[in-house]
DNA sequence: CCTTCATATGACATCGATGTCATGACACCG
DNA sequence: CGGTGTCATGACATCGATGTCATATGAAGG
């Protein structure tokens, strides 16, 4: 591969004016700059980075460490693919500000974390970004230089700092929706509260009960581990059953996520009751290739990775540029609710009525 | 950040004795030696990539271009997530060459192909791999240089070196098992015909049915363009619906890929045919979260896309270090069926049973 | 016409690691 | 004891781009 020295040697000039043509730096005249150019194309001269960042002492590079891509199982998991987006979103933001990703995978061992961060020391890279594959608390080891970190998806003791979603509004966001929709008994089937996830969902789903008033009914709740491959199934079947047998049962289920959504369309089915006439049921992430392809089409919340990690990358430029290293708080990222026909719309005149006919058939 | 000049100095030696230490390269008294890695581990030196680059002319990096990260829409497409896979089995097979692998991301856009080469040339790639996020076919920009080049799940027509499913025998595969369960009316919904999979697995399905000296009945055949929004569905009713009015239905229906199953379970539903003792269902793809989660399981087969990553890093591997360069045809990767509840297994006698009950009523 | 200054260009050093060659200190052999 | 070889180490050049400083050329101003 050619180098300034060739392109020079071919117009005739010397290295640093070719330098100069390529960065537009000091004055060239425009013959010159011609020649130069000519000369340049004629070899299929690409500057040498390694090179150029010798002198320069920058980089250019961003390090990204991720399971993203080899934690999954072939095409899968229970989440959706949350850490891709948002290293997509990484991308994008970085991409604007001429920085080029290096993406390096834990391979699901997170004592390579260390390997990982050591080979990105090694390209001197001028960020690093820790992408989580769901929303949990993290410990990586002390970066030895004072390398920016900025942490996507979780958030460690340290106050390093972090962009995660916004679980808790977001899910009071949907249940408000609901509770618009007339909806008074809304059910919740929660995922595991040992996740970070499992926890703050319930608790806007509190939040929006509480908001509108309405009694925060323990008996439409349960925990359900669903993809227990055994248990989990019948669990929530349990769940289900139990609910509907309430006195009052409730007019929407709540899940925990879209996957879990999708085996309460079954266990439905299999009940023999109807959505969304019978029963609404909502999901959690906007999981489309589940939540458009159901029938009838899922309500559900969208968790937007992908801005969480434009915002991440965003965060991160301005530690590297050295703006507002103070600011401690996470970033907290909310997304839109999709409204589909999986639950119904019921008009407050229609409440009315089913109030009254509850009150009459008493 | 430290250089061996910095540990040098500090060890009381010349930075060349450093650099025997860090490359075991010449001999190096054992006193020196000590006293050359405390230093480096007091400094927490890392050494420093461009420079050893620049020296070696070789970067020990390989570039991967893909549409994997921003392709989809937020948690989704049609496919499932093929192209992640593959980075993914890309990036081990080069990890373990010691390469780090650098990602870019096309945005969803191939006019940006171009500048990210540049991009890749510029950090002096050793090698690049173009993955595609379906099996299709490709036109890249010529390399300028003779950087190694590999296609991942595309070919082009300059019979660049590449790596692609073999879909039309992972279809066959999938047949002849539905066969080997005893079903002799087998109906396949196809994807659209215009892309390379759409072709090449209902092929695999004659291929299949021929060698077991089964008719091959066009009654049994649909293309269905199953993501239109509007059309999709009702087209896959529509043919569904004209199969089962048959003289003689199938008795099972092979769905062009999961997502497509996923839709049939739903319309099979509404027309209250239970899956599978009325009829069964079979998909393509393996996509875990639907497969696994649909009740009941799908039967489907799985393209290892994983093993087609690893298979294409290490063909890269191969023309990197100068082997086999001559090959020119591209390497097929099959893989498993996975066989679920949703096809029944038929013994032979029963077979025989059904044939007797229709003369009967006939 | 001479000074002053902007313009256009080049010589040279530099970034950090490492290949090449040289040197000094021993050890072993005849 | 001199010669030959091995071991341990260092001096120096090199990779390619670019920052610093110097130089040459011509134009504008007095």
């Amino acid at each position: 591969m050619s180098t300034i020295y060739d392109v020079a040697r071919l117009a005739g000039v010397s290295p640093k004016t070719v330098s100069r043509v390529l960065n537009a730096d000091g004055p060239v005249g425009e013959k010159t700059r011609d020649t130069v150019e000519r000369a340049m194309r004629e070899l299929g001269y690409v500057r040498s980075n390694a090179a150029r960042m010798m002198r320069a002492q920058r980089s250019g590079i961003v390090g990204l460490i991720t399971g993203a891509i080899s934690t999954k199982n072939q095409l899968s998991t229970q989440q959706g693919l949350p850490d891709l987006y948002i290293v997509q979103g990484v991308q994008r933001a970085l991409e604007s500000s001429g920085m080029t990703v290096m993406i390096a995978d834990t391979a699901g061992r997170k004592d390579r974390v260390p390997h990982l961060i050591d080979t990105f020391l090694s390209h001197r890279v001028e960020g690093l970004i820790y992408v989580a594959e769901y929303h949990q608390e993290v410990n990586l080891p002390e970066l030895p230089d004072d390398t920016p970190l900025v942490l996507a998806n979780c958030i460690d003791a340290r106050g390093t700092a972090s962009v995660v979603p916004d679980d808790r509004r977001l899910q009071a966001d949907l249940v408000r929706r609901l509770i618009a929709a007339g909806h008074r008994r809304i059910a919740y089937l929660s995922l595991r509260p040992d996740m970070v996830a499992g926890k703050l969902r319930p608790q806007g789903y509190r939040d929006a009960l509480a908001e509108a008033g309405l009694p925060y009914d323990t008996a439409l709740l349960a925990n359900v581990d669903f993809d227990q491959p055994e248990t989990g199934p019948q669990l929530l079947w349990d769940s289900i059953d139990r609910m509907l047998r309430l006195d009052r049962p409730p007019t929407v289920l709540c899940c925990g996520n879209d996957q879990m959504a999708m085996m309460v369309y079954g266990i439905l089915r299999s009940m023999g009751r109807k959505v969304p006439d019978e029963i609404g049921v909502a999901g959690f992430d906007n999981y489309r290739a589940i939540a458009e392809t159901l029938y009838p089409p899922l309500t559900t919340v969208e968790l937007p990775y992908n801005a969480l990690g434009v915002r991440a990358g965003e965060r991160l430029m301005q530690l590297i540029s050295g703006e507002s290293r103070d600011d401690q708080s996470p970033v907290l990222v909310a997304g839109p609710v999709h409204w589909r026909a999986s639950v119904t719309e019921v008009r407050p005149e229609n409440v009315v009525t089913f109030r009254t006919l509850r009150e009459e058939t008493k």
